[in-house]
RNA sequence: GCGGGCGUGGUGAAAUUGGUAGACACGCUAGAUUUAGGAUCUAGUGCCUCACGGUGUGAAGGUUCGAGUCCUUUCGCCCGCACCA
């Protein structure tokens, strides 16, 4: 009986589906296995061969698994919003969801023909209303979260808002927006509701920012930073301008520790954890606030009598400065009588230091402060009385700066001003705080212990402060360099790393710690806005950015290092120990990082800083075929639908694309508004905002519904929870997880901050959702080229017929060429005149070849063209000219990545049909290594279809080749048994490895010597077909039914190893001559070292091998090789 | 520049702890069989050499009785990040 595979398949797989076979449940006294594969993106291709490489290893793994009895879980589903479904729309005006639902039917086919073990019942599609309710509901979650530092997870906004009204906010320590300020509990009751949710946004996990993007206005969107090619779109072309956009935002960066620390605790493959780790991109470091000295504005009218001798003040004032500096100009006019007969006192007396009254300290307007001494004088009225709580804290913000702050009560001053003063002239004396303004530039270094080689500062052009600190001078200077970088895109700054360029800003600030040392600020586009603080203290001699900046505009450059020789580059060598550098000269540089750290921290001007390259993901997309956000605006201000009126379903458009006013495609939904009453999606005409409101227009981005798509699948069905809690329990998480490396950097990392998200809030049951994960590599495309003949020579192209050239004729014809040019006889080979081209006798212009893409259909195993096939393909190749060799068209060939374009897609429906879904399993598998990249080349696949036959064979060798097996009981032969055994033993090896080609070796060498022994016994062929049948499952299925067995093989117990079968009594033990094997010998393995070299040095060609010589020793090793040296 | 991976026949690749390099296949060569084959079977196939033998895992060193495997240097290819302070 002939292997009639298609039959077999179609057979099994109908029984498969019949039976329900793969359905897991969610109880089962038998131990979980959850085998998890990257769900795909349903696209209009199809699957090409190279797609289901991952799915078999995985489906090979969870077979195995029920064999060895578990309770497997192995789900299959649909990332369905995307791209290419509202392109295609957009082009056509079919609805995304027709083309998705359509491609979705082609991929289960082909799915289903490979013969996967899915479970169906569990299938996810994330553009599946019942599936996004919970992706829209997640997001509610992380809007009503923020990120509490000291717990170390996720919490309730609510939370927040208790304690806002108790304490406002300064002793939150929470993952916020950078520009978060203090507030007190007075001021929390003060504000409004719109600015208590702004306030609260820069708290929550998920917020509205306006954020940079590249906006196309020809094409009506937004580009991702790899849609840009050279500052234009990828597609057609168009400019891209830089725009801000108010986009939302996934605080991802909260999570930064924990998901470093989280890759410890999984089985990833390292690349893959190296380029997470990368992108998180932590650094230790510290902050470090030099205090601006300069000629603000106010501050410059210091000296306004002699303008050159202007001498510079210290910038105080916080981040609110602008806000503030006229109420301080007003109170300063309009002083209490307390405060005037103080400040009339403190000019009149000399005190030999300079106050200055109703003056900016942070974002604190103090009664009078002494700037050398840092001491702030306050004079209260009685109203300070009912306010002490709150100037308590005020005074321990400004002490936290550095300063001293005295109070007196306006009694004391008219009272008794003797008093007063001598505890002023007190607190002077103690006081030798040096100056230090409370306004800075935060800088964030790696390397504060090379803080006294700082000779400049650098800005990013784009820092906020660039404006405030440019003097008069250098203003025109700064504005046009701000200019010129800005017009500069992103990318040409990074590509163009060696032009060096800046500008200084008049600006200085003052050493940390070398009183009065003026550090002049530069802007330079080497430091990038988005990095850290945006500001670089520069170290010439420890950084090599910083020298070539310093060496460019002649900027000194101190050495701090001891015995090292900068004249020609930094030392970025951390083993270097630094000098010159004051208290910490001498230390090497661990050592002096401590004790700088200290000292910023000891002084308030700065601390240890982990610093994370990570971004907050932007998690708004301009686009129709997503997933709605369950939000709608009032007053500006986004607010969540109430969870139980989700889903909110995607609206009707009538056209995919942004709508002319450059709204995104749902803007041209006209049912698209919320009623807060009702609860529903109304027409647009109704919004009132007061009752009714627009909606979001805005969709969300890929990577919402596959970053929790794994714990779905445990409670596909569930109505009321995004997953039961019981099931989630039971399943937990993945044990192995197959899919590209590509996502390491996107859904990789999203998912795992969802699923500690979801942890934090005790909706998940741990932290991290997958083991185990394995890359499979991807499979190659093997391109097939035809060169054609290109003419030169200014004759017209188009006149002339179209010639292609077999591959070694052209090869030929090119080397003869070369020869021609070698010699210089400028005359052409006999070649040319095969193809009846006419010659060309000049021979600086020569004509070429072009290779063209042939599709790999039209070609044969042996590289031959079909070429009555490819004149059809194309109305220009009608009538085009081949020239042959030996009577054939030979292809070049070329590994490339599987393309539609490339014509190299191999469909894996035409392998099911020619050869079988069997073979193709095994096929992928024998191809390499999983994990490696490796190209496809059918032919190969001859040989597993030649094994499947084969093993049908063995099955099958009663009369006329029927099916035939010996149930008698095993002789004591063990021939059979050590193959089967051995066997075994690779398999299981194999397989807890993901070795997957080396076990399709071992089954074909056990048919192989199956065969030689004509063994026919069942003891043997029965637990082989268990053993092939997570590789092959229908020809198992087929053979385990003929062995007469009833239902699927799938969960029959895999047949277990047993050592004894294995055991050798001898071993040929290969005898080598100083290192080289010579011959080798069968000996016993109960013999002894001595034993061994007696009988090895018996031997007639150990005697000739050594030729008379006296080995000096010789190295036994029992059941391994003897080894004679001498 | 930084981080990671990989270099073994004509091709895809094997080689648990260092122990007979190239298993298993493809391809190729020869033969058998068949009306024919892209079917089946047999034998051979790293390279050099008629052979004896020599040589061989990108290159060069080293450790070792013994190295594809360990160490150092170096070259090439691929992937990720890229002025990250």
């Amino acid at each position: 009986m002939k292997y009639h595979f298609n039959e077999i398949e179609t057979k099994w797989q109908k029984y498969w589906f019949d039976n329900q076979t793969f359905k897991a449940d969610n109880n089962s006294d038998k131990p979980k296995f959850y085998v998890l594969d990257m769900f795909p993106y349903p696209s209009g291709a199809g699957l090409h061969v190279g797609h289901p490489l991952g799915y078999i290893a995985s489906d090979i793994y969870a077979r195995y698994m029920r064999h060895k009895g578990y309770n497997v879980l192995h789900p299959m589903g649909y990332d369905s919003f995307g791209l290419p479904a509202e392109q295609y729309a957009i082009q056509t005006g079919q609805h995304p969801a027709e083309t998705t639902e359509e491609n979705i039917k082609t991929y289960r086919r082909q799915l289903d023909q490979i013969g996967f073990s899915f479970d169906w019942s569990r299938e996810v599609r994330t553009s599946d209303p019942n599936y996004y309710k919970w992706t829209q509901w997640i997001f509610i979650q992380l809007f009503e979260s923020y990120y509490c530092n000291d717990a170390d997870q996720a919490r309730p906004i609510s939370e927040l808002e208790e304690v806002f009204v108790i304490e406002g906010n300064s002793r939150i320590n929470a993952a916020t927006d950078e520009d978060i300020e203090i507030f007190f509990e007075e001021d929390w009751k003060s504000y409004s509701e719109k600015e208590k949710q702004e306030i609260l946004a820069k708290y929550r996990l998920t917020y509205l920012s306006d954020t940079e993007v590249n906006w196309c206005p020809a094409l009506g969107t937004v580009l991702a930073n790899d849609e840009i090619v050279n500052g234009v779109s990828e597609r057609g072309g168009h400019p891209v301008v830089r725009k801000k956009m108010k986009q939302w935002s996934m605080r991802i960066t909260a999570y930064a520790q924990r998901l470093l620390d989280g890759l410890d605790k999984i089985d990833w493959p390292q690349p893959l954890k190296d380029s997470q780790i990368n992108w998180i991109g932590r650094s230790e470091g510290a902050m470090v606030k030099f205090p601006i000295l300069s000629f603000p504005k106010g501050e410059e009218k210091a000296d306004s009598k002699n303008q050159d001798k202007r001498s510079p003040g210290y910038m105080t004032g916080g981040n609110n400065s602008h806000l503030l500096i006229e109420k301080a100009q007003e109170m300063r006019n309009n002083p209490t009588p307390a405060e005037d007969a103080l400040w009339q006192s403190l000019k009149a007396k000399n005190l030999d230091v300079k106050f200055r009254r109703q003056h900016l300290i942070d974002d604190f307007i103090v009664d009078f402060v002494c700037l050398t001494k840092k001491l702030i004088i306050e004079v209260d009225g009685k109203i300070h009385d009912s306010k002490q709580e709150q100037d308590q804290k005020r005074t321990d913000i400004l002490n936290k700066l550095g300063y001293t702050v005295i109070r007196f009560r306006n009694e004391e001053v008219f009272g008794n001003m003797d008093t007063v003063l001598s505890e002023i002239k007190k607190n002077l004396e103690s006081s030798i705080i040096p100056p230090s303004g409370a306004r800075g530039i935060e800088v964030f270094t790696t390397r504060p212990d090379t803080i006294f080689g700082v000779s400049f500062m650098t800005l990013a052009p784009e820092h906020e402060l660039v404006s405030e600190i440019t003097t008069h001078e250098y203003k025109e200077a700064v504005e046009k360099y701000v200019e010129a970088t800005a017009k500069r895109s992103e990318r040409d700054r990074m590509a163009d790393v060696k032009t060096i360029s800046g500008q200084f800003t008049g600006a200085y600030v003052e050493h940390p710690f070398i009183e009065g040392k003026k550090i002049p600020v530069w802007i330079g586009d080497y430091v990038l806005a988005s990095y850290g603080t945006g500001a670089v203290m520069a170290v010439p001699c420890g950084d090599q950015r910083d020298y070539d900046f310093a060496k460019h505009f002649d900027i000194e450059i101190p050495n701090i290092f001891q015995d090292i020789d900068i004249s020609e580059n930094a030392c970025e060598d951390k083993s270097a120990v630094i000098a010159n550098s004051d208290f910490i000269s001498g230390m090497p540089a661990k050592k002096a990082i401590k004790r700088i750290i200290y000292e910023l921290e000891q002084k308030g001007i700065g601390k240890g800083k982990i610093n994370y390259r990570l971004r907050d993901a932007v998690f708004s997309r301009q686009r129709y075929w997503g997933e709605p956000f369950p939000v709608y605006y009032k007053d500006g201000m986004p607010q969540m639908i109430d969870a139980k009126y989700l889903p909110l379903r995607l609206p009707e458009v009538e056209k995919y694309l942004p709508t002319e006013d450059g709204k995104p495609p749902l803007g041209n939904a006209e049912v698209w508004a919320w009623n807060s009453i009702e609860n529903r999606v109304v027409s647009n005409e109704k919004i009132d905002n007061k009752i009714v409101f627009p909606l979001e227009l805005n969709t969300m981005p890929g990577w919402a519904g596959s970053s929790w798509y794994f714990n779905r699948y445990m409670d596909a069905q569930n109505t009321e929870e995004f997953a039961g809690k019981e099931a989630l329990n039971y399943w937990k998480d993945v044990d192995l997880y197959i899919g590209g490396s590509e996502h390491a950097t996107g859904h990789l990392l999203y998912s795992r901050f969802w699923q500690k998200f979801l942890f934090d809030k005790g909706l998940l049951p741990v932290e991290e959702y997958a083991k185990k994960l394995i890359n499979q590599g991807m499979i190659l495309g093997t391109s097939a080229f035809i060169y054609r003949w290109e003419y030169e020579n200014g004759e017209s192209d188009k006149a002339k017929k179209i010639i292609f050239v077999s591959k070694t004729k052209m090869e030929s014809i090119i080397k003869e060429r070369e020869s021609i040019e070698n010699s210089k006889r400028g005359v052409i080979g006999e070649h040319v005149d095969l193809v009846n081209v006419s010659k060309n006798t000049s021979s600086d212009k020569w004509s070429h070849f072009t290779p063209i893409h042939a599709d790999v259909s039209f070609v044969n195993a042996s590289n031959e063209l079909d070429i009555a096939a490819f004149k059809n393909w194309r109305p220009e190749y009608k009538d085009a000219e081949f020239v042959l060799e030996d009577g054939k068209f030979i292809v070049g060939r070329e590994v490339e990545k599987m393309s539609k374009s490339k014509y190299n897609v191999v469909n894996p429906d035409d392998i099911c049909i020619d050869y079988g879904a069997d073979t193709l399993r095994m096929y992928e598998m024998f191809l390499g290594p999983l994990e490696q990249a490796k190209p496809w080349n059918t032919a190969g696949i001859t040989g597993v279809h030649g094994f499947l036959k084969k093993l049908w064979k063995l099955y099958h060798t009663g009369e006329n080749d029927t099916f035939h097996v010996d149930s008698s009981p095993l002789e004591k032969s063990g021939g059979a048994l050590k193959i089967l055994h051995k066997t075994i033993k690779k398999v299981d090896e194999d397989i807890a490895n993901f070795s997957f080609n080396t076990s399709v070796s071992s089954f074909m060498i056990a048919v192989n010597e199956l065969i030689a022994l004509k063994c026919d016994k069942r003891d043997i062929l029965e637990p082989l077909a268990i053993l092939i049948s997570p590789y092959a499952p229908h020809i198992a299925e087929e053979l385990w039914n003929k062995l007469g067995n009833d239902g699927s093989i799938s969960t029959a117990d895999f047949p277990i190893f047993e050592e004894k079968y294995l055991v050798e009594s001898t071993k040929n033990y290969p005898i080598s001559f100083n290192g080289k094997f010579r011959f080798t010998m069968e000996l016993s393995l109960d013999l002894s070292k001595e034993e061994i070299e007696k009988v090895v040095m018996a031997h007639e060609k150990t005697k000739q091998y050594l030729a008379g010589r006296t080995p000096k020793k010789v190295i036994i090793v029992p059941g391994k090789i003897v080894n004679i040296v001498g």
